[in-house]
RNA sequence: GCACUUGUGGCGAAAUUGGUAGACGCGCCAGACUUAGGAUCUGGUGACUUCGGUCGUGUAGGUUCGAGUCCUAUCAGGUGCACCA
């Protein structure tokens, strides 16, 4: 009987719709699994071949546990919000929501071709009402939380609310964007106007006016993991840096958790280090330094204390308050010119044009070491966003130091022994410390760094400015708040009003607050975001519902916020929605939570490691300081699948005629390689009548052809429509079928490996396929199997197959999986093995790679119920157990023959025999035997000398 | 510049973790069955070779009876961060 997968796949695909096989509820008798696929975008374009893989990938992981006996969780849903829907609507007019419930429904329809075990009753997105309610939800408790350094959670702001009126700042330690100090007295003497914005200063939501990235062209801001390279993400825009009110989620609250949470999970060491550099702690100290006459003074933070004595300058970023201040009227005129120089450049050009700018301010400041008055500059090398926005500068030993004394002829003191400072600056925190104090230079202070290592001297420093409080030792960390607001209309709104100016929650019992309709989807003229077209968008706080605008006067309507959430927002706690969807109660009830703890194996790309990986554990950690979820780290285990590329092919055109010439051949031509459909080409020969009918112009094109073939070039370029190499799952499953597919992209090679798509190989799994398929069947085409007693080999066969298969899923290697099917379905075929028992178990064991094909012999071989719960069969090492074993055996490391010993053979005897055997023997003569060494089962090294 | 990561046939890749390098698949070669083959089946396929062997895992050293695997240096590709003080 012909395998015949259309039908097969066709009647599963029924069969497991109708019996909702893959269905799953809490069930405290059995261990959870979690497993997560990141959900997609639904794009336009549909799934290409590239994007199954991790979701095959985790689909066979999800299936093994699942016949292993876990309660498995392998949902699926949308990230449904995003630019593309939003920019198509702003071309065409139509609704995004439209747009994206299409290229939702094209997505389902191509993934259930593929067979996968996801549980759709549990599918969620993100533009869903029902689910944003509780984005929504938790930036409320955001909103209503404050960072507590002392607990190391988030906690209630009223808590704090009731300290500052206890006792003001004093004894408080909360993360907060600007350090406060105030007291009781004070606060209890404002107005809510007051406190509110005191309170902001706080809370982990926040209203904060901050340096944005504004990119002009998408009318947005951006969040720093969505710019590159001073351009946006999405479209390649260019973007500035601006200054507005937005909403921040204050995750630097959370940098140190965030790091070390790394250590407790289990990801690639790469994409921890990635992490960890986007973290970016660094222990440094914090100095204060005085201005020479003046009472001003400020805070440098430096991670190089033991380099006090070589400061020669002080450097303020031009964004710095304390630039006013220090600017001396003389001064001022260039000062300003420079700050607006400054202001004009974007990112990109910063980046571009690395030249050495700065102004001086006319200010000095004083050394609290030395005693002596240093010039404090202005200069764009120094960020306003790091540390204080300040530095204390020594060209000695910083190249960025360097290059602007350099530039500006300030003075260069060496403090390592032995440095030479006279090309460039030693920025190698190693050497003896000298000049700590200069010789030159009388003691200011009793303090000297001279003969310690750079090490010693900046522990040194620590502890002598902090006894003398000079400054304190202080952690500072890249990691930077996240921007929450944007300035689009597809997306969640917040929750918020404004009353007196100041942002005020909707109530809780009101959520979720929809999205409006509006008339257009671009900016208001007034440069509002795209929400204040709405005409329905004010808060009745009386009637407690979104009322008309125009009511806005009446003292109970206040305006809504006009911004919406940012991307990340929707998917920062998606998989704890899964565990629960359909609680109208709570984002996950306690008991959902309980059970499914966290994620267990999360499967995805390397490219959300700044970004939806960073925020979503932030998330989690937030949630988890309420106890709302139960677990700190989200995603146990993540595994990258790697990225499918494009192998895009060539024709070559003759200059300047419609002839294209073969690949072999082209050299003896000038020729202009186009990029043709891949779906032209099969194994690189180019179906000519198809080419002809692909574009008009080349209905009449000439070949130049070798060995009666066109043959075309190839190279590896990003899989996308403007290079004809989009290769569509739907076109190989209608070919081979889905486990076809599915086996061939698992066979491509690990799974976090990059690779291009080649459809090369695809014929070896579908032949694979097809003789698996025809072990069960006679040479006339019947069902045939027979419940005899299995031959010893045969069994052999499948125990080597149960090992190797069940090692290899654990450890994702399912490439070597499944070349251990291929070995053992060619085995099987030429014993003739017709044992039930024998073949039976193969079917259980290939099910999670190739559930259809598993499923329809499953069947065929009485069973009733799905072979997703055959449970899946242990190996028995007696079947494994050679009666002889090969051994190599080597003279100095050189193999010369193998000998056959029986497998309990001893050691010794092994030596015994080889030595005495005839084979050895010409290799002895003459010889002395210094060492023998015997490895079991494998090697016998003999080392002869003369 | 810093960090991480990968270098093995014509190609995708294996290698029991220090023990016969190249499993499995593609491609290629030969044969069988065929009117035909882009179908199916069988066998062969790292390089050189005087057919005894010799050389082979980016390059150069080292440790070891034995190295793709460990150590040192170096080269090349990929990814991430990057005026972060």
């Amino acid at each position: 009987m012909e395998y015949n997968f259309r039908e097969i796949e066709k009647k599963w695909h029924a069969v497991w719709a109708e019996q909702q096989t893959y269905r799953v509820t809490e069930d405290a008798a059995r261990p959870k699994f979690y497993v997560l696929n990141m959900f997609p975008y639904p794009s336009g374009a549909g799934l290409h071949v590239g994007h199954p893989l991790g979701y095959i990938a985790s689909d066979i992981y999800a299936r093994y546990k699942r016949q292993k006996g876990y309660n498995v969780l392998n949902p699926m849903g949308y990230d449904a919000y995003g630019l593309p829907a939003e920019q198509y609507a702003i071309q065409t007019g139509q609704h995004p929501a439209i747009t994206t419930v299409n290229n939702i429904n094209r997505y389902r329809e191509q993934l259930d071709k593929i067979g996968f075990s996801f549980d759709w009753s549990r599918e969620v997105r993100t533009c869903d009402p029902q689910y944003y309610h509780w984005t929504q939800w938790a930036f409320e408790r955001m909103f209503e939380s404050y960072y507590d350094r002392r607990q190391d959670r988030a906690c209630p702001i009223f808590e704090l609310e009731a300290a500052f009126s206890a006792h003001g700042t004093e004894g408080v330690d909360a993360a907060c964007s600007e350090d406060l100090t105030f007291t009781a007295d004070e606060w209890n003497g404002w107005d809510s106007v007051k406190r509110q914005q005191v309170l902001m200063n706080y809370r982990i939501a926040y209203l904060g006016e901050t340096m944005v990235n504004w990119c002009p062209k998408l009318g947005t801001v951006l969040a720093n993991d969505e710019v590159v390279e001073g351009v946006s993400e999405r479209g390649g825009y260019p973007v500035v840096q601006k200054k507005m009110k937005q909403w921040c989620l204050r995750v630097s609250a959370y940098a140190q958790r965030l790091l070390d949470g790394l250590d407790t999970i289990d990801w690639t060491e790469s994409l921890k280090e990635t992490q960890r550099n986007w973290i970016g702690r660094s222990e440094g100290t914090e100095v204060e330094f005085t201005v020479k006459d003046s009472d001003v003074h400020f805070t440098i933070f430096t991670t190089r204390a033991d380099t006090m004595f070589g400061v020669t300058f002080m450097v303020l970023a031009p964004e710095s308050e304390l630039v006013a201040q220090l600017t001396t009227d003389t001064q001022r005129t260039e000062v300003d010119a420079y700050l607006e120089a400054t202001k004009k450049r974007t990112e990109r050009e910063r980046i571009a044009d690395r030249r050495v700018t700065g102004v001086f301010t006319g200010s000095y400041a004083i050394n609290p070491f030395t005693g002596e008055a240093i010039p404090v500059w202005v200069s764009d090398y120094v960020l306003a966003g790091y540390g204080t926005g300040a530095i204390m500068a020594v060209p000695a030993h910083d190249s960025r130091d360097y290059a602007f004394a350099r530039h500006f002829g300030l003075p260069v003191i060496p403090l390592i022994e032995g440095c030479d400072v006279s090309e460039e600056s030693f920025d190698a925190k190693e050497g003896i410390v000298c000049n700590s104090p200069r010789p030159d230079v009388k003691p200011y202070v009793d303090f000297s760094l001279n003969g310690l290592t750079v090490k010693e001297a900046i522990a040194a420093t620590k502890k002598y400015v902090s006894e003398h409080h000079l400054g304190r030792v202080k952690v500072n960390y890249r990691l930077r708040d996240a921007i929450f607001s944007r300035q689009r209309y597809w997306g969640e709104p917040f929750p918020v009003y404004y009353k007196d100016g100041m942002p005020q929650l909707i109530p809780e019992d009101c959520l979720p607050l929809e999205l409006p309709e509006v008339k257009t989807y671009e900016p208001t003229e007034s440069g509002e975001p795209p929400l204040g077209h709405a005409a329905r968008w004010a808060w009745d706080t009386e009637a407690r519902c979104v009322v008309d605008n125009t009511r806005i006067d009446n003292c109970t309507v206040f305006p809504l916020e006009l911004n919406t959430m940012p991307g990340f927002a929707g998917s920062s706690a998606y998989y704890l929605r899964y565990m629960d969807p359909h609680n109208d109660k709570a984002l996950v009830s306690a008991e959902a939570d309980n059970y499914w703890k966290n994620v267990d194996l999360y499967v995805g790309g390397t490219e959300h490691a700044t970004g939806h990986l960073i925020y979503s554990r932030f998330w989690n950690k937030f949630l988890h300081d309420y106890g709302y979820s139960c677990t700190e780290e989200p995603f146990q285990k993540l595994v990258n699948q790697g990225m499918i590329q494009g192998r895009s092919n060539f024709v070559y055109r003759v200059k300047d005629t419609n002839t294209f010439v073969s690949l072999g051949l082209k050299d003896g031509y000038d020729v202009t390689p186009i990029h043709v459909d891949v779906n032209l080409v099969e194994n690189d020969v180019l179906d000519l009548d198809r080419f002809k009918a692909w574009r008009p112009e080349y209905a009449t094109a000439d070949f130049i052809l070798e060995d009666g073939k066109y043959v075309c070039g190839w190279a590896v370029e990003k899989m996308s429509k403007s290079m004809f190499n989009v290769v569509n799952p739907d076109m190989i499953i209608e070919r081979y079928g889905a486990d076809t597919l599915r086996l061939y992209e698992m066979f491509l090679g690990p799974i976090n490996q990059s690779k291009p798509w080649d459809s090369n190989g695809i014929d070896g799994c579908a032949r694979f396929l097809r003789k698996f398929w025809n072990l069960f069947f006679d040479a006339d085409g019947a069902f045939c199997v027979s419940d005899e007693t299995p031959a010893k080999e045969s069994l052999k066969t499948l125990h080597k197959l149960i090992k190797k298969v069940s090692e290899d899923i654990e450890v994702f290697s399912y490439n070597t999986a499944i070349s251990a099917f291929m070995i053992a379905v060619g085995e099987l075929a030429s014993q003739k093995c017709r044992s039930r028992q024998v073949l039976e178990t193969v079917v259980t064991l290939i099910a999670p790679f190739t559930p259809h094909v598993a499923e329809e012999l499953w069947q065929r071989l009485g069973h009733t119920a799905t072979v997703c719960d055959a449970p899946w069969p242990a190996f028995d090492e007696a079947y494994l157990k050679e009666d002889t074993v090969t051994l190599s055996v080597s003279f100095n490391g050189k193999t010369r023959f193998t000998m056959d010993f029986p497998a309990d053979a001893s050691n010794a005897d092994v030596e015994s025999t080889v030595l005495a055997s005839e084979q050895a023997a010409k290799y002895l003569a003459g010889m002395q035997v210094v060492k023998v060494i015997v490895v079991p089962k494998r090697i016998v090294n003999i080392v002869l000398k003369k």
